[in-house]
Order: C-alpha cells, then structure tokens, then sequence
DNA sequence: CTACAACTTTGAGCGCACTCTAAGTCAAGG
DNA sequence: CCTTGACTTAGAGTGCGCTCAAAGTTGTAG
C-alpha cells in the first residue's frame, strides 16, 4: 500500500505539460528538491514532486519570475522555519495577480467596447452607398 | 477648435509610460502610422496617436504578442474594408484573454488554500513543545 | 563661437525562460 | 554482438520585447 509510484521524465512531462527538458532545466537552477536517481542514473519523480511542479506551474501561470520562484524553492528547502516568510511571498504574490486581474477586466472592457464600435461602423458602412473616411 | 496640440516623444513617453526608445521601435516595427516629423525631423505626435498608443499598451498588457499587433495595425492602415476582420481579432483576444482570466481565478484561489495552511502550520508549530525565540 | 540638450538613425546588446545539440551511458531485443 | 531508444550531461542557441550605444544634426543659451 505503500506509494511508491515513481515516474519517469517522459511521465512527468505528460502529467505537468513540461517538457523533459524544462523538467531538467527547473532541476538544475534549483527549482526542484530531491529528484531521486534509479540504479542507472535516471530521474525518478515521486508523486510529491508532481504535486510541487503543479505548484510551481500555478506560480508561473500567475506571472511569478523565476528568480522569485527559485527563492521560494530555497526557503522550503530550509524547512519549517521559513514557513512565515513563504506565506508573505503568497501573500504578496496574490496581491499583485489581484490587481494584475483589476486590469485585466478594465481592459477587457476597452476591448469590448471597440468590438461594438467596429459593429456599428460595419452596419453604418451597410446602409451607406458611398465609403466616408474614418 | 483645432486641436493641434503636438507633442514630443518625451511628453509621449511620460503620457503613455512607454520610453523614448520603444516609442521608435512600436513605429520602425510598424505598430504605429504617420507621426509628423517638425521642420528639424523630430517626431510630433497627436492626440491620435497617443490614444492609438493607449490601446495598443491594452492589447500588449492583456498579452496580445508584437505579432498580432503588427497585424492589426496593418489592417488599420489598410482602411475600413478591414473592419470585420478587425472586429474578428479583437474578439478572438477577447476570447484568450477571458480564459486566461478564468485560469489566473483559479490558481489565485489554490495560492489562498496554501496561504490558509501556512497559516495553520505556523499556529500548530507555536503550540507545540519548542520554545520561541531565536 | 561654444556648449549643451534634445532629438535623429542604424544596428548591436540584453534579460528572460526556455529549448535544443552533441556526445555519452545503459538496458533490452534481435 | 549490434542496434535501438530512452535517458544522461554541459553548454550553446532561440525568440521575444525591448533597451542601449554610437555618431550625427539642430536649436537655444551664455
């Protein structure tokens, strides 16, 4: 019953959308802990490892830099002592993604607007007969 | 009633908080059409412009690439008969850029849980047997 | 006249985050 | 034994979006 699941790079690219690649590259610039080896030398990734990935994914998808998440990797490999100041990057990373989101929606808006605009300037383009400048 | 207020590139810049050096690259590149040169060669740019710039800042911040906005200004140049396909750019972002919107809620909420949990381990490890105190 | 600041151009350089190449190791199958 | 293929490493290369450097021109102030 034990969960001893351990998954091959090619598994783990399938499983987290990375690439074999960035998998080794996020490894060596210290973004993983702990890739366990097998008796020949490959990477064995345990469900624990998928689990940080899929974090470190969640990180990246909301725009933290890398150097920020090679921090945060740093911190967790100094244990329970740092637990504080990893939940102040959160915190402060999920104030930025908040306002990064206000903006978002604003703009979302402008771009609304000019697609009804560019409607009306076609349905006004229809029911004229001779083409005006914009 | 002319409004024939021109500006410098500087004034642009502080304007739109793009710099002097991307205010040329957005034209060479063609994301921009017609700024008037003055008597001396030196680019003024119209209220036109400036609010072109604008938008365009809005595509490039809701994660439109160069590319595309190469496109779209192209079409721009191109008249009205581009219109349409205009409309159909910006609802295709508009698409993406709702996604993407969706996605960054949710990783927003899973960054929360890990904020919450932080949280409570951080109150267990106060409660349990180690004195505080560094 | 000189100095300086603000612009101009072309083209090179940079930081980020991968992404790929080359050369080598190893285990399994024919 | 030989080939195949999945892996390994170190390090080079890529694409994007700027960003800067060098050299030259122009207009104004002292």
């Amino acid at each position: 019953m034990s969960t001893k699941t351990a998954y091959t790079i090619q598994q783990v690219a399938e499983i987290t959308g990375l690439s074999g690649h960035t998998l080794r590259y996020y490894e060596r610039i210290g973004l993983l802990s702990s890739v366990v080896r097998a008796a020949n030398g490959h990477r064995r990734y345990t469900d624990d490892t998928i689990r940080e990935i899929e974090f470190l994914n969640k990180l990246r998808a909301t725009g933290m830099p890398i150097r920020e998440m090679q921090h945060y990797a740093e911190l967790r490999r100094q244990g329970q002592s740092t637990l504080a100041e990893r939940q102040a990057m959160l915190k402060s990373h999920h104030a930025v993604v908040t306002e990064q989101l206000r903006l978002l929606q604003e703009y979302l808006k402008v771009i609304e607007y000019k697609i009804v605009l560019y409607q009306k300037l076609q349905e006004e383009q229809q029911h004229e007969s001779t083409p005006v400048g914009s």
